[in-house]
DNA sequence: TACCCGTGGCT
DNA sequence: TAGCCAAGGGT
């Protein structure tokens, strides 16, 4: 699929587009001194950015270039402050890939960024996307870099009805691209993705204000409320969880940090466990601390509902005690803390652990009151 | 390839 | 309200 534009109108449409984003751009920090064209800071934009709203990111991004302005700062930090500053922010694989990447770019390319396409995608959470960033952003090597807004505009352009959450799809996308792009240092590749965030709209484009109008069949043939295609979404298992609040003789709560890699890893919250189907209460408590029996109330605390991308959990909360009166769970190395209740935002934690602190919280007061 | 991996704003 | 979706990557 091309574009359908001759040699002699590129030209006009590049400068249409570069027109535009130089007078319609959103004034971003990443596109500020003095992180603009700082490739360390171009490759923590560009991961905040993974599936994420700008208007998210923008306050992590400036707390995080604060704590470690370089890559040798992010390198020397602790996994548990790494996680502390994304708290919140989801994905968290993307944060310990990132520390992990800056160890790497320290350690095997003298604390320099590379900037070719194999050696920034040998680094851990930068793929096909990120790597065109950096090298379009920090580098001036313009390379179509095809999120899904760059999908979206091209599908546009092209006026095929393509699902762009397909990898095969964007693909094609930056193969048909690479033309209007290059020699142009980054922006174009920049201007491409701000035009598909703020005209080339997923629904109602402002298609009179875009650069590109003259060359997009989809507003040619008026099909862009139909292109690209929506994606297809199944349904998503709604899933039962058991979480404990276990507390010792002093008040203290026990928190539990989830295992690197699963949903959620690497953070901390109350002790829980999806249940199994018809599983006992009981039963699912137990395994909530794994190697004790556990003594568990039958009625709830709380309730808490959370959606992820792939499934929604229903908690209850639960009080529960060790049978034999003590845990000895294990350190904090190994994933377990007794924790003041006032202590609690010393364990970086997710949105979910949130909402079940609060219903905790509240119970408490409820039951005191 | 399909699925796993968060969160919050919008309609 | 319930679903849709956002500057994706890894497996």
């Amino acid at each position: 699929m091309e574009i359908s534009v001759n040699h002699d109108s590129i030209e006009s449409i590049q400068e249409a587009l570069s027109a535009w984003f130089a007078t319609d751009k959103r004034a971003l920090p990443w596109r500020k001194p003095p992180h603009r064209g700082d490739a360390y800071a171009v490759l923590v934009s560009e991961v905040m950015l993974q599936q994420t709203r700008v208007e998210t990111v923008v306050p992590y991004f400036e707390a995080w270039m604060e704590r470690w302005p370089t890559v040798e700062a992010l390198a020397a930090a602790t996994e548990d402050d790494v996680l502390d500053a994304w708290q919140g922010l989801g994905f968290y694989q993307r944060a310990r890939r990132l520390h992990e990447a800056a160890k790497r770019i320290v350690e095997d390319h003298g604390g320099q960024v590379p900037s070719s396409k194999e050696e920034l995608e040998a680094l851990p959470g930068v793929g096909a996307y990120t790597s065109a960033a950096v090298r379009s952003f920090a580098f001036g090597d313009a390379v179509p870099a095809v999120d899904g807004n760059t999908a979206r505009v091209w599908a546009r352009m092209v006026g095929e009805r393509v699902d762009i959450s397909k990898a095969r799809v964007k693909r094609e996308a930056a193969r048909s691209l690479a033309p209007l792009v290059e020699g142009e240092g980054g922006h174009l590749v920049e201007a491409l993705i701000e035009l598909g965030a703020m005209v080339c709209t997923p629904r109602d484009p402002s298609c009179s204000e875009c650069p590109l109008v003259e060359a997009c069949q989809a507003y040619k043939e008026g099909r862009c409320q139909e292109i690209p295609v929506p994606r297809s979404t199944g349904t998503i298992p709604e899933i039962e969880v058991v979480a404990l609040l276990v507390k010792d003789p002093s008040g203290r709560v026990l928190l539990r940090r989830r295992p690197r890699g699963g949903l959620l890893g690497g953070l901390w919250g109350l002790p829980m466990v999806e249940r199994e189907d018809a599983e006992p209460l009981d039963a699912a408590a137990d395994r909530c601390i794994p190697g004790f029996e556990v003594e568990v109330e039958e009625g709830a605390l709380g309730s808490v509902e959370h959606v992820f991308s792939h499934k929604r959990w229903r908690v209850q909360v639960h009080r529960a005690r060790a049978v034999d009166g003590a845990f000895a769970v294990g350190s904090k190395e190994e994933g377990w803390a007794w924790c003041a209740w006032s202590k609690r935002e010393g364990f970086a934690s997710s949105a979910l652990d949130g909402k079940v602190f609060d219903a905790v919280g509240e119970a408490s007061l409820t039951l005191e009151a």
